[in-house]
DNA sequence: TCGAATCATAACATTCTAAGTTACAATTAC
DNA sequence: GTAATTGTAACTTAGAATGTTATGATTCGA
């Protein structure tokens, strides 16, 4: 049930950004904060990018800022982006058995209502907040963020 | 199969228990209805088993039953024993990078208090509610489970 | 008591997916 | 024009999930 570490990945680089302040952030520079490959964080980043949470700016000196107010960006939004299709999977349907040719419509409920539920948890988190939180952890120390 | 289908198959297992009401099912015949391998039903039972969801008798004629009351049985106890270690995986720490160094401190209370959201939903369900419903589903028709 | 059926589990093999990499066209700054 | 950058496609790699084989332990029934 492991959500791939694209979620936490995402977060990161939204208040990455919104560290930097409407300076551009290359895909390079994130790479190695995340310690990742650029490429990586431009694919992520384009599944940001069609849902307006980030925009890039291409060529030389381009890079990537937060295209969203950061004080209405929960992490519900980020979350609906890197969700995977299917948030409990369901496995090949044997139709000879009726418990599993059935199974789906059993449990499709449930499961729409459990991955509903973090809605309520996850949209009280703004990014704004994240970023908050992390500057009264640094305290004013310098942000040499890489 | 992803890692997720286990909490599927884990309830596929618990309704056709139930189903059986009392009889022994072998994991030659649970893997049938699963479509899958007799180890692969053994080593997730074996997890149920020893949370005391499912009981075994070994040697001839011997095989799997419920061992909890079915109506006591809910969602989030054999969601409980299915789930991996973190929900939220969390990637690399890059120790150089403020933003990757104190993001588990940032997001940890959000992704358990997200995980812990989907309890009510789950709790709601009993396994003995799931069977009822589809014996509504099949209106008297044969049991035919394989 | 023996053989067949079954569980428990270890060890190994296979398959699948996520992640990483390479490559290159398109864009932009200087 | 050149260097730096995004966008994406295509391929490779690594690791996890799943499947398989094998074997010992247990139990039933002949």
């Amino acid at each position: 049930m492991r959500a791939s570490s694209k979620f936490t990945i995402a977060i990161h680089i939204c208040i990455y950004l919104d560290y930097s302040n409407d300076q551009l952030v290359s895909s390079q520079t994130l790479a190695e904060s995340v310690k990742t490959n650029p490429v990586v964080i431009r694919r992520l980043i384009g599944q940001l990018r069609r849902q307006g949470i980030v925009g890039s700016v291409a060529g030389a000196k381009g890079g990537f800022y937060l295209a969203k107010p950061v004080d209405q960006l929960t992490l519900w939004d980020i979350y609906l982006v890197v969700r995977d299709d299917e948030f409990f999977n369901k496995p090949k349907v044997n139709p000879d058995c009726v418990v599993s040719s059935n199974l789906a419509v059993l449990v499709d409920d449930v499961y729409s209502e459990s991955e509903h539920s973090m809605k309520n948890s996850m949209e009280k988190v703004t990014v704004a907040q994240l970023t908050d939180k992390l500057s009264d952890i640094l305290e004013g120390s310098p942000l040499n963020q890489c």
